[in-house]
DNA sequence: ATGGCGCCACATTGGCGA
């Protein structure tokens, strides 16, 4: 079984990419973030004549998350329940047994900003959501855009970011809260090349120069990380023409899990 | 040097992302 995540910033400009990617990857399924579209404008239609059937949760201009699957998705659910939110980030289905929760983190702005502490809520009321989860689900995987680089490794340049927004610890240890409750980073479940990143700068010739974070992640529950076969990232779609600033995460996971 | 790029919206500039 094949999963990825991919924040595709705009579905309505990287259709063409991602018909490109579920044709060329050919994963199970696919947790998408940002889709910035209202629901009655999602490409359905595209996506069925590609194989693959939808849930989303979406709104004009931004958020929306969207889940996609060649074969069926059971039980969906929208948001972290009993949260209030406007902000469609949370969608969640069940595929072939397995608990998919598609995730699009808040991005915080700027330690300053009203946005950091809502960030640090939100990710409060994931882990209390998720950890009863767990319970319902052993078979659970969260995949999408955290928004946080867990570890210096996972930051270009670690001193000039150091303490900003995506790095700071309270956001690093809201990440840890998330391992803690028995997730596994399937990214490091396997030996990596050094300065591996999922999101680069528009600006500056960010990609060009390697100049990235990794924080778009696909966490697994126990019984799935000891079947996890691979995890990487597809850094060929950054390479496209208009390409979103963020590249897709993949990971493998063996039949017998 | 707080810019830079890209996307979106009741657009021709500003908010936001990260």
């Amino acid at each position: 079984m094949k999963l990825a995540a991919w924040n595709v910033n705009s579905l309505k400009v990287r259709l063409p990419q991602l018909l490109d990617f579920l044709a060329t990857r050919q994963p199970d399924a696919v947790c998408l973030q940002e889709t910035k579209l209202l629901d009655e404008a999602f490409p359905a239609a595209e996506l069925a004549a590609a194989g693959y059937r939808v849930v989303f949760a979406g709104q004009k201009t931004y958020n929306g998350v969207a889940i996609l699957s060649r074969s069926n998705l059971a039980d969906v659910s929208v948001g972290i329940p009993g949260v209030e939110d406007e902000q469609k980030r949370v969608i969640a289905a069940t595929v072939d047994g397995v608990r998919l929760v598609c995730v699009y983190c808040p991005n915080g702005q700027s330690l300053d900003s009203e946005k950091y502490p809502y960030k640090l809520a939100w990710f409060d009321a994931l882990a209390d959501w998720l950890k009863n989860e767990l319970v319902r689900y052993p078979r659970l995987a969260v995949l999408g855009d955290y928004n946080v680089a867990p570890e210096d490794r996972d930051v270009h340049d670690p001193e000039a970011w150091r303490g900003s927004v995506l790095v700071s610890e309270p956001e690093r240890e809201r990440f840890r809260k998330l391992l803690a409750l028995g997730l596994k980073d399937s990214f490091r479940l396997f030996e990596q090349p050094e300065k591996a990143f999922t999101w680069w700068d528009y600006r500056m010739m960010g990609f060009r120069r390697n100049h990235g974070l990794r924080i778009d992640h696909i966490l697994l529950s126990e019984p799935l990380a000891a079947a996890c076969t691979g995890a990487a990232i597809d850094r060929d779609m950054r390479k496209l023409e208009r390409p979103s600033d963020h590249a897709p995460v993949l990971v493998e996971i063996g039949m017998a899990c």
